[in-house]
This record gives structure tokens, C-alpha cells and sequence, in this order.
DNA sequence: TTGACATATTCCGATATGAGCATGTAATGT
DNA sequence: ACATTACATGCTCATATCGGAATATGTCAA
């Protein structure tokens, strides 16, 4: 086997920048493709495939007017991502409010990565 | 220009199944690779550069001991997303509370999406 | 030092993308 | 019917990964 396979839950299309511009973009109000290619400055061929992604995924909805067709952001969909970070708020509540506010200033010691998570990742 | 990098932020690291199977193990408690390794049924190599994906990104924190090396979750750096996907939290409370108790039922049925998303993404 | 143990890194092959460009398709206007 | 508008797809290229096997690195024991 090779790649796992990806483009098919909603973990993988949001890890896309673009199509989190886009989801946001979409949120609450229903715009046009060509809307969305002025606003975001993208070519028309790149937002199409990616609102493809989104919509196989379920995080934009579609409908049909005259020529154009109207996307919106489905943030049902979102949902299950904030829940699954939801589930280490235990964690990080723990580090943060136990010893209030002196804390904060040993945590900015200890954790500089909190700031910088990675400052090069790609670095050879 | 090409594929967009990747594994590069948060968003990316945990879009792999994986990898979120490893951060839920290292919640809230250190473990040796090895553990990780058995625990999950993974290949140690692919578990090390998993591990690696999550630290460059400050998902997950290590210290030495002796010769293992002992992982946990960095829950802080999951908040991120949290609040990201927070932000479209309005849009799905105004579908849902409205009619309370009586919406749920009628959510379910209307909104088959959020148990499964995509039922078949790839398919031709 | 030699050897065992615990991890990390490298190399490889197969596949998944994203971008850019060209083309296909559906709906509307004349 | 023909041209135009608004999107969607297809194709190619360059790159990013993931998994697996082999190997390198690091630590501790005898």
C-alpha cells in the first residue's frame, strides 16, 4: 500500500488553507462560484475542484440558480471537528487554570512552542 | 509551483487517522514509543515519523529517559483548531436550538449528512 | 569494547494532490 | 442555431506523503 487515501473526511479538506478561506468565506451567506474566485483571487478551475472537495465531504451545500450555482457553508459539518478537539479541553484547562495567573508567566517559559510551534519545519 | 506543502501546521498533522489515534494515546499521559507501538499495532518507523510530524508542529511534547523517549499530548496546540472551528458555531446553533427538544428528531432526518458525510466519496 | 535494546532516519515505490491550461457542458440571450 | 456566460472536468507536471525494509544513532549493561 502506499498514500493513505485522503480527500474524504472532513479532517483532509479542512487541512487545505484555501478551502478554510473558502468555508469561511461561505459561512451563513450563499454565493456564487465567480464571487468566490473575485473574492479569494483564485483561478475559477481551483475554486470549483476545491468547493468539488468540499461538497463530497458535505461541508458546502449546492443549489442551483439559472446558470450559476449558489454554495453555503454547512457548518453541521464542522461540528464533529470541534468536538473532537473538544475532547482535550480537559487537558489544557488543567495547565492553564490551576495556578491562575502566576502561571501564565512560567508557562511562557516552559512552552515556547506555544508562541512558535515550529519555527522550521522544513529545515534540513 | 505544485502541491501546497503540508504536515506543516496542526490542521495537516491531524488530518492523518493516525496520528489522531496517537494523540488521543498521549493524552494526558507520557508513554514510550514502544508503548505507542504496541498499543496501537503500528510499525515502530512509521510510529517515529508520526511522532515527528506531531513535534515539529508542537502537537506533542518529549522528554528523554534513559534510552526511551517519553511522549505526551500537548493539548494546547489542539486549541487552535477548537477555536477555528468554533468560529462557525453560530451557524449551526441557529438550525438547532430554535425548536429544541422537538428540532432533534427533525434535525436527524433532515440532516442525514452528519452520520455519515460522504457516503461514497471516490465513487465514478 | 561488545552487545542488546529503544528510537530515529534514509531510501524506495506507489499514490494523492494542487496548480495551470485547455476543453467540455449547461443555461441564457439574440 | 450561434454566441456568451458560468462552471465543471480532464490532463500534465512537480511535489508531498505513507508504508515497509534496511540501516543509523544513542543509551545502558556486562
Amino acid at each position: 500500500m502506499a498514500r493513505a487515501s485522503t480527500t474524504s473526511d472532513a479532517f483532509n479538506a479542512v487541512a487545505e488553507p484555501r478551502r478554510r478561506e473558502i468555508l469561511r468565506y461561505l459561512a451563513g451567506t450563499e454565493r456564487s462560484v465567480g464571487k468566490i474566485v473575485t473574492a479569494l483571487g483564485l483561478e475559477q478551475p481551483s475554486v470549483s475542484k476545491h468547493l468539488r472537495v468540499l461538497r463530497d465531504v458535505g461541508l458546502v451545500r449546492m443549489r442551483c440558480q439559472g446558470r450559476q450555482k449558489l454554495y453555503r457553508t454547512n457548518a453541521e459539518a464542522i461540528r464533529p471537528l470541534h468536538d473532537w478537539a473538544g475532547t482535550f479541553e480537559r487537558y489544557w484547562e488543567h495547565q492553564l487554570n490551576r495556578t491562575k495567573e502566576r502561571a501564565e508567566a512560567m508557562v511562557r517559559q516552559d512552552s515556547p512552542e506555544l508562541n512558535s510551534p515550529n519555527p522550521n519545519p522544513k529545515e534540513k
